[in-house]
DNA sequence: CGATTTTGACCCGCGC
DNA sequence: GCGCGGGTCAAAATCG
């Protein structure tokens, strides 16, 4: 079935339902116990109640999905929970304005690399005024572990752009760098990474909210699905050190469409708000309540594919020959 | 043709 | 003040 492709593929990535709820920022960050119950109870919720094909395969509108959760026995569920809040101590250690989710080990598996590229690159000498990137250290964040593939994948209602990637310091795994392609004015951004403690989890990082509703026409932004031309050069290195292929195949199938991120920022709203704009009351806002529920759903999408290998590795021709056979990476969200 | 991905270059914050 | 490393930009390639 296409779903179960699709979610094979899609599963190696997502999951993070987390929307977690967030966190964060700056000033003054929330009691960590508060803001980690508000995390469980809210993610754990979800998480547990809804059936991965609810989540996945076929994307349910946020209200509909929260009908459903609502005739189950959350509470009860709540030790399910496909994912748990990690404290302050453990190897990836949050920062004081961060909340760290963690997901249950999964399995590892899908294992995804693309083509090497020619190599674009920007012209010497051009550079563009850019923006301060003031106090980046406080924007909010919300962290979250994803296991890399397991059963649980979801998919998320925002649209994410893939615009960079980068291999990290001490990390044998490439960090992709996700924005919100809904709406070019939309500061939500996105950072994922493999940890390197456990490859089989995913390091999430939601950074800021967006400032607009739920995108309700996935298809026009997610459908995009990048064939890989099977590349005849094959080149395997390439410069930084070898963010190659594998950062490729992050892109393979950047586009996500996540939600939690924002999810975070909704859930922000207690928090502290920290972001600023967005935080902006929200309650009345339609779309926020659309984040509201996405959150709520737990839904992460991520989409790593290029964080699933570790630079220089082999697992570029095991892509080609299990995972589908198409050699294309597929994530494909249809309302 | 528009949207997205890839990826080298550029820029900036932070630690020393 | 300098260098390192992380984050972002943007040209080129690719795909639907």
């Amino acid at each position: 079935m296409e779903f179960s492709n699709d979610w094979d593929l899609q599963a190696v990535v997502r999951s993070c339902g987390g929307s977690a709820l967030e966190v964060v920022t700056s000033p003054a960050p929330p009691p960590e116990e508060e803001v980690r119950r508000g995390i469980v109870n809210a993610v754990g919720r979800v998480a547990a109640a809804a059936p991965p094909e609810l989540l996945v395969g076929r994307p349910v509108r946020p209200a509909a999905a929260l009908r459903d959760l609502d005739y189950l026995d959350l509470d009860h569920e709540l030790q399910r929970a496909p994912f748990s809040i990690t404290p302050p101590s453990s190897e990836r250690r949050p920062l004081d304005h961060e909340v760290l989710i963690s997901f249950p080990a999964a399995s590892t598996s899908g294992q995804q690399l693309m083509h090497p590229r020619k190599q674009p690159g920007r012209k010497p000498g051009v550079r563009t005024p850019r923006p301060k990137r003031s106090k980046k250290s406080q924007m909010k964040k919300v962290v979250c572990e994803v296991p890399v593939a397991d059963g649980g994948v979801s998919t998320d209602l925002w649209a994410w752009r893939k615009y960079g990637q980068k291999p990290i310091k001490g990390s044998p795994y490439p960090r992709g760098y996700y924005k919100c392609s809904s709406l070019k004015a939309c500061m939500a951004r996105k950072l994922v990474e493999r940890s390197p403690a456990k490859p089989g989890v995913l390091v999430v990082t939601y950074i800021a909210d967006h400032c607009h509703a739920v995108p309700t026409m996935l298809n026009a932004l997610a459908g995009t699905t990048r064939h890989r031309p099977a590349s005849p050069d094959h080149q395997t290195s390439q410069s930084h050190g070898g963010v190659s292929d594998e950062a490729a195949s992050a892109g393979g199938g950047a586009r996500e469409e996540c939600s939690s991120a924002d999810a975070a920022s909704s859930m922000t709203v207690d928090g502290g708000g920290g972001g600023g704009a967005e935080t902006a009351d929200d309650e009345n806002e339609p779309w926020q309540q659309a984040d509201m529920d996405m959150a709520a759903l737990g839904d992460y999408p991520l989409d790593l594919d290029g964080l699933l290998v570790p630079f220089g590795d082999d697992g570029f021709d095991r892509f080609f020959e299990d995972d589908d056979d198409d050699g294309v990476l597929e994530r494909r969200v249809s309302l």
